[in-house]
DNA sequence: GATGAATGAGAATTCATTCAT
DNA sequence: AATGAATGAATTCTCATTCAT
């Protein structure tokens, strides 16, 4: 089995087509993208006008400065994931579900790696600059929600038997695949995507007494283009 | 029982009598506080040297870059955790040195937490720089070979009941500590310093086998000043 | 005696229905507004296409650049003065005609106000920018004029009686006109309106040998609306 | 009879060999010059920098913004004239500090002049942004005062027999000498210095009751540099 | 060694002007 | 004619780095 590509829409990769309908994400789009390369202290208005295609005068006309481009690129480019968690729950029935919610959940190359990255510089502004944080805490929470209202679910239908009560092992879920993920995008060669896949599902099927063979196989296929 | 403050020298608070013997370290605390304060895209020369007490041209005579400084600061203020979590596993046996080492890998206001802010910001920096790497990837596996060691040793004595194999209980630990930490430190109001003891002793009793009553309770005092 | 509002027409005030027929006109009022309240180191064009309710490009349209429009402004504001002056003489005995200049040369708020503000804009302009001097001084001449002509035939005509020649008191009355309103144009909490009007009819019959008595007082009506 | 060189310090022209004492006047003064040339809407900073001699970074370097080197300047260049006119009545009788006065008063080419230019400047900012006011009519009260003492004292002494009360005739006096001088400043061809000192002679003798003969004829050489 | 004034390259920002629609 | 998005040159401002004292 094989989850499909999260997200349809041009995110985090340039789009030349872009429609006429918003150049102001066009521009977010694309501080996104110089976020991810460069991070917050190497962005540079005149590489987002250059990765955006267009003078710098226009990052100035849609953005009132430096500050709030950064600001706005960052919360634009985190809402993303909640939308996805919120449709995969939707579908199939909640072993399915939780190990879509699991593949989606790794730092695969693209947009969800790279999403990893913003987190990374979302987390670093913010415990410099608190004014960010009601939104941070926000985000945050819609996918603990998601994240509770699985497994709750999942063990209200007989599916997931935890090993303590469904809030605490959702916690434990969200905080493991964190602390996982941020090592594998970080870098560290003994944390592979591979390895951070192997060690996540089976502490989810522990934590939420599955068989491990009772939760299907799902892949991101790696060459599938995830725009 | 309570853990004594981790570190006798002056980490990350100013220390009004520097000795005159490493004006070089003095000025990489000075550093890493403004670290703290600012983050690497708001550390200035200028903050560093007024935070030092000393002009900026002294910075530039101990180090030869801006980056240079950033990099040396963030080397040096991550040293300490391992060397703490060295000593702590020295005395004592291996209950003992759990309930230790969880306490002291808490976000405590102080030392603890700014210790915190600095990993963000080293694993932001690397995230876009992996000129970094090799020194991020040695410090963290230093930290793990702790971790992993104790429950080596305390599984060989009888001490640790692991749910699982010892190497993977002692990842997931580490991946824990991250998950439940970074979210305090980040500010996020249902993730107090008190919650994530929780959820992390308990979940160092699940997965270690240990009955929850047989971890000692270790405290860091709050009115100890950490320096 | 009281002396109507000086021009009907809409001056510096923002007309809703403006003309089809001279938009220009329409575009300079709006400078002059602009002018009046931010100065020529503060016009944009920006502004003064929002003031007039179009759009930037317009005012390209009708003038050339930003130095076109912003002369041309000054031109255009400051002719008014000249033919409310010349208008006043026609009616009237010298006695009523003097007092009527007097009254209407006061900076009372509203366009008489706007309009000192704008000679203090053109004066600057011209000192640092001999090509408008031209402009400037044929305007000036046109109300010394006027002003010499009053003086001379009241003098003919017996109703004057200067203290010294008429050109020299005429003279003498227009720099007293300025040196004092500006003083209170700039904001002088020592020379209020009523001050200025005071000290000049009073230095004005000396001059020209009037019983103070003998001056028709006139005022321009406070409600009056001056456009 | 002659009136010595107002003041011996570098006010407006260059001065090749600056005091190290204090460099931030040497920018004020480089700031003044750049006014009197190009006026506050022309003024920039890399011009301030180029006429001081030093780097842009310089500028910024002792004045937190352009807004703040363009106030200070007005307010450091506009003091000059209240110490000269205090200096001028101490010496002689009533009479000659009386001759003295106006001929400081007029704009003669160099500072003079140039201290006209500004006080436009001055003016044409205020009326635009009170918050320059107080400095302003602090500084025109202090100059008011100097005009009110020297007539009340010599109506005093006997040496002036005003036409009207001694406060009044103070009042028209300054506003005469602004009325006139701007006119010249401005660059009216029928207002040349010498017509200014002239009219403003002949105005004064009347209005303090003063034989034309009596009046000490002061000059300020145009050969003298006025520095 | 220490200072901090000075530099100047480079980044953010502004805004007159253009031009496709 | 009108629009207003886009341009890009010009300007302000920042700050790492240098260097005379």
């Amino acid at each position: 089995m094989s989850v499909p590509a999260p997200m349809p829409p041009a995110l985090l990769r340039p789009s030349r087509l872009s429609p006429e309908s918003d150049k102001r994400e066009h521009l977010l789009a694309a501080a996104a993208r110089v976020l991810v390369r460069d991070g917050t202290a190497g962005l540079r208005i005149r590489d987002v006008a250059l990765e955006a295609g267009v003078s710098t005068g226009v990052v100035h006309y849609y953005f009132g400065s430096k500050d709030e481009i950064l600001v706005e690129a960052l919360r634009w480019a985190t809402r993303a994931p909640i939308q996805r968690f919120a449709e995969l729950r939707r579908g199939g029935d909640h072993l399915t579900a939780l190990a879509a919610l699991l593949e989606v959940s790794l730092p695969h190359p693209g947009v969800l790696f790279d999403e990893y990255v913003l987190w990374l510089e979302f987390w670093s502004t913010v415990s410099h600059d608190a004014s960010l944080l009601p939104l941070c805490e926000e985000l945050a929470t819609a996918y603990g929600n998601q994240v509770a209202a699985l497994v709750n679910e999942g063990t209200a239908s007989g599916a997931f038997h935890p090993v303590t009560d469904p809030d605490t092992v959702a916690v434990r879920l969200i905080a493991m695949v964190d602390g996982l993920s941020f090592r594998s995008v970080v870098g560290y060669s003994w944390m592979p995507l591979d390895r951070v896949r192997d060690l996540l599902c089976a502490f989810a099927c522990e934590q939420l007494g599955i068989e491990p063979d009772a939760l299907p196989q799902v892949r991101l296929d790696r060459g599938e283009p995830l725009q």
